[in-house]
DNA sequence: TTTTAGCACTCTCGCACTGAGAGTGCTAAC
DNA sequence: GTTAGCACTCTCAGTGCGAGAGTGCTAAAA
């Protein structure tokens, strides 16, 4: 489809976009990149990308901007190089966790910190909590037209109540039936077993037929993540980033990350969808607010089980092999930690 | 000081820059205040208000603006009199919250959220955590010459570890030393009391004289204040102010605020230092990042040991009326929920 | 056939200029 | 002490212009 050369000039105009954060220009990429190509046949190719989706102009006299499409392409590149585990990094972060192997909630809130120091881009991690619960016996209450309660009783005898806020109200014996259905479907698995069942179901019945079955997996599945242990780091620096002189796209991260319920359940699904890196550019993200952002994301292990996810959040023109090859060392590294595993940095 | 016609006139500018943020000029405080007085006599009279440094004008074709002190006037007014409970707000509450009283960490995460989402600025409530654990032992180990570990060992035999980052390296034998004389003052407390001792220790030696104790209890207080619950809500509202079309101001109080010891310091010494309300206002902040924001704090009691504070971060043109009666109330909502007291909204 | 040089064209961006509008300070009259 | 009137000042939005950057196209060179 595309020819090798047309292929190197688009990934030189990705990375000089990536670089500079300004239109690239054809004459640009011949002196920094050679390729014994004057500036006028590669602005030929570029014309032709542009044709195929990949590059954009802002205007007619601008240089050319990558789509997402673009950085796509850019992604997959380097997603299917050998990965270039960071040993810095990793030797740094031993170090720095060295003491506290045994607390993965420390471990998971320094990890994102450095990230986020590291890189200027907003880390997140989350963690689902005391997985291996086993839960007796679930009830829920109605407290108000847009509220209800769980209990979750363990089989220790603990009781752990949440609050849903809700959106469409639910009579008490609506919630009855959802209560039935859920002690009958998940009576004595752990919490980790539930989540799992509940992935499952939800994309078996993509065409959810019994609506209240459908409800009930959905208000236990909210139920279940708020129980999740969520880091959040990097907010400020991302402001730094000269991306963002226009407020209102901050703005839109701040919501949707603040809306904690929304980050959770892109992570969630990572957990269960993906193994592994996954990078989400722009449009590919379901959650409107961040369509204007890139998302870097790995989910970690503990033995063979997926333990949780880290990730990176930065602009879409982010540094893709950085954020990359960090995301990954970070993950390898927690994923060597939670499963006794050493690791010689 | 003030004559009664200027008082009027100066709350009226105040208040008139609160709701619509534009310099005020003096015809308007004319047309819509009245006093049966004419534009010209206000513009003498704010003349005089601006040469007494409670105004300020921008530019001389400008109307004018309030300075701090100007603010600080009218909330002194504000709060010297009587309190307007909101009653509708505390009935609201008391629906939110009727079914968690006895979940303090629950109320006060809703309590802020509420908050955040009435007033449209930054809430936060701090939590000093499992205040009356009472401390057997303290350890404390060099990680890194910018990490060290503390250890608390309760009465319990539990141990509770925090990792502190310090700027100025210290030998393990300083730390020795630190941990000795730590042990050795407040062997016996309860982190509450200890919380209070340093308190007191840490005002009585302004002029510290010994710089290893002054170190040493400056640490644990550092480790105590790790121990916080914080709640932190309204980030993303704060952005669809008017007063924040620029962007840096924001970026200045979101890096206040992620540096969470900043914000549980100022709220850590509201609650041993000041009972009850407190307003501060723009320059009156010791933090830097923060001079371009107001605080209005309230402390909450449990009994009558004060058990925490929550506040309300916002504009220096903040609604204070409203924000002085919002936070009034819910923290002595909060008080009298601590302290088994019913009320009747 | 592919690549290159040259050139006219287009679009943005920063800058200076301008007039309307708002608010002031001052003076003289009430 | 208060008010009306007026000249003055400053901001702000809109306009026009020239420099600069990058393009697309054409014709010549490889």
């Amino acid at each position: 489809m595309l020819d090798e050369r047309a292929k190197k000039i688009l990934i030189a105009v990705v990375e000089s976009y990536i670089q500079r954060l300004d239109p690239v220009g054809s004459r640009h990429i011949a002196k920094k990149y050679g390729f014994d190509l004057s500036s006028a046949t590669i602005r030929n190719v570029m014309a032709d990308l542009e044709e195929l989706g990949y590059l954009f102009q802002p205007h007619t006299s601008a240089g050319r901007i990558p789509t997402d499409r673009g950085f796509r392409f850019y992604v997959n590149n380097i997603l299917s190089n050998e990965p270039k585990i960071n040993t810095l990094l990793i030797r740094e972060l031993t170090r720095r966790l060295e003491d506290i192997r045994d607390n993965i909630e420390l471990m998971l809130e320094r990890t994102t910190k450095s990230l986020a120091t590291l890189t200027h881009y907003v880390s997140v991690a989350s963690h689902p909590f005391e997985g291996n619960t086993i839960i007796k016996k679930i009830e829920i209450k109605k407290l108000s037209s847009s509220q209800i309660l769980f209990n979750f009783e363990t089989a220790e005898g603990i009781t752990k109540r949440r609050i849903l806020d809700i959106s469409t109200p639910l009579s008490q014996s609506e919630l009855n039936e959802a209560a039935r259905y859920i002690n009958l479907r998940f009576f004595g698995y752990s919490i980790n077993e539930i989540r799992e069942l509940i992935f499952k179901e939800m994309t078996r019945e993509k065409v959810m037929c019994d609506a209240l079955i459908s409800k009930s997996i959905r208000l236990c599945r909210e139920a279940l993540l708020t129980e999740d242990m969520l880091f959040i780091h990097g907010f400020s620096q991302v402001f730094e980033l000269p991306d963002f002189f226009n407020i209102s796209k901050i703005r839109e991260l701040v919501r949707a990350i603040e809306d904690k319920h929304l980050i959770l359940n892109l992570l969630d699904e990572l957990i269960y969808k993906s193994n592994g890196m996954k990078v989400i550019i722009g449009n590919e993200n379901q959650i409107k607010e961040m369509q204007d952002f890139s998302i870097v994301a790995s989910t970690y292990y503990e033995k063979d089980r997926p333990a949780g996810a880290i990730c990176l959040i930065g602009p879409k023109r982010m540094d893709y092999a950085k954020a990359i090859s960090m995301v990954r060392s970070v993950s390898d590294f927690i994923t060597d930690v939670l499963s006794g595993r050493c690791r010689h940095g």
